[in-house]
DNA sequence: AACTATTTATAAGA
DNA sequence: TTCTTATAAATAGTT
């Protein structure tokens, strides 16, 4: 493909092939990372180099996304070997509650959002606000640590002024809502259309949380 | 990569994710049989785009494949172990990563803040301000959904006003954080110790971009 | 491991 | 979705 381009068929000479292998497979694994990141997509990639070197690579838990590729008929039932029943069930329920958790999270970080109902999103919104706020706090702290006693006053009112500012944000917004729901003819229609957030549900279309991976 | 580069981060524009989704999973896809072509490597790829829809490869029997893999739990384990062992691997590994989760989902909420550093603070910050002002996003479109066509005008005016305040507030933060840092004599000591606790991750040159936006 | 001349992949735009 | 095109990336052959 470059110096000269080349035929896809096995490269004869094992020097050359294992100097390709190595290449292409970190572009291969750089494309993959890419892809996952950029689509929020769940990829699981798994090389066996000729000689039987194993490289994977999963963008999230490799574990789940064979199991979920387990579930589908194209490519099912590899590794049977019948657990206890009890380790199935335990590990069945750890998995709901990992997926769980990962729903959790994305709700978080603003995704998938669409599945909740007013009041939902409200809640949300207050940790959200409560969180913001208890990270801001912590990190001001920090910040007079480090930034040590010579500048300590002015910083110490630029803090409480941000978190003056913060607060008064806060209300503005709320009063904000509130006017909104006020001005609306409808008074109480809403009535949290009650998305059921059905933690257990076996549709895993979220997967994936690239935090701190 | 082309007209013009691109940052390795989550694409917000929904369409354009798709659009990039396609063209990438083609050319992953195209990668992977070339890699097992040349090189003669066994490759299997499963990918799960975010709306669920599975798309797979392998260059030989997937089946096989997974069982093999399945028989290397980590990095070099010769010598099998009986099923049950590989099933408290699983479990471990899984385990490990709801550990993970759950406690990002604490720093979420502002908890357990004191083991993070200031720029792992600042980035915490940046992902709960994106999600709380995603949440107020969705929220005020169902308000709109639900409030109907009389008081339409002026419920958008009104959510329109709110989101430039909300808009003002985030840049007056910034700029008030900004002034705080610049206010101290110590220059910026970004560490950026980017703790990852996923097992299976490469290397791969940009990880910075993983907190991203 | 590095170096480049080319080939590929692909972001935007239509 | 598909095509086009300007550019960014990947990489084959060489050192």
């Amino acid at each position: 493909m470059t110096r000269q381009k080349i035929q896809i068929k096995k490269i004869d000479n094992i020097a050359a092939r294992q100097v390709t292998f190595s290449k292409r497979r970190r572009g291969l694994f750089k494309k993959a990372h890419e892809l996952a990141t950029l689509c929020d997509a769940d990829i699981a990639l798994i090389v066996f180099s000729a000689s039987g070197k194993l490289f994977d690579y999963s963008s999230s838990s490799m574990q789940e996304l064979l199991r979920r590729h387990n579930m589908i008929p194209e490519v099912n039932n590899f590794g049977q070997q019948p657990p206890s029943q009890l380790e199935k069930d335990a590990y069945a329920k750890l998995s709901e509650e990992f997926a769980a958790k990962t729903k959790e999270l994305k709700h978080m970080r603003g995704e998938d959002l669409q599945d909740l109902g007013i009041e939902e999103l409200k809640q949300l919104e207050k940790l959200l606000e409560i969180g913001l706020n208890r990270v801001i706090e912590t990190k001001d702290d920090k910040f007079l640590k480090e930034i040590g006693a010579g500048k300590e006053k002015e910083t110490l009112l630029m803090k409480e002024n941000q978190r003056l500012r913060n607060g008064m944000v806060t209300l503005n917004h709320r009063e904000q809502e509130q006017a909104v729901i006020g001005g609306s003819s409808l008074g109480s229609k809403s009535n949290t259309t009650s998305s059921s957030p059905n933690p257990n549900s076996h549709d895993f279309e979220d997967i994936s949380l690239k935090l701190g991976l």
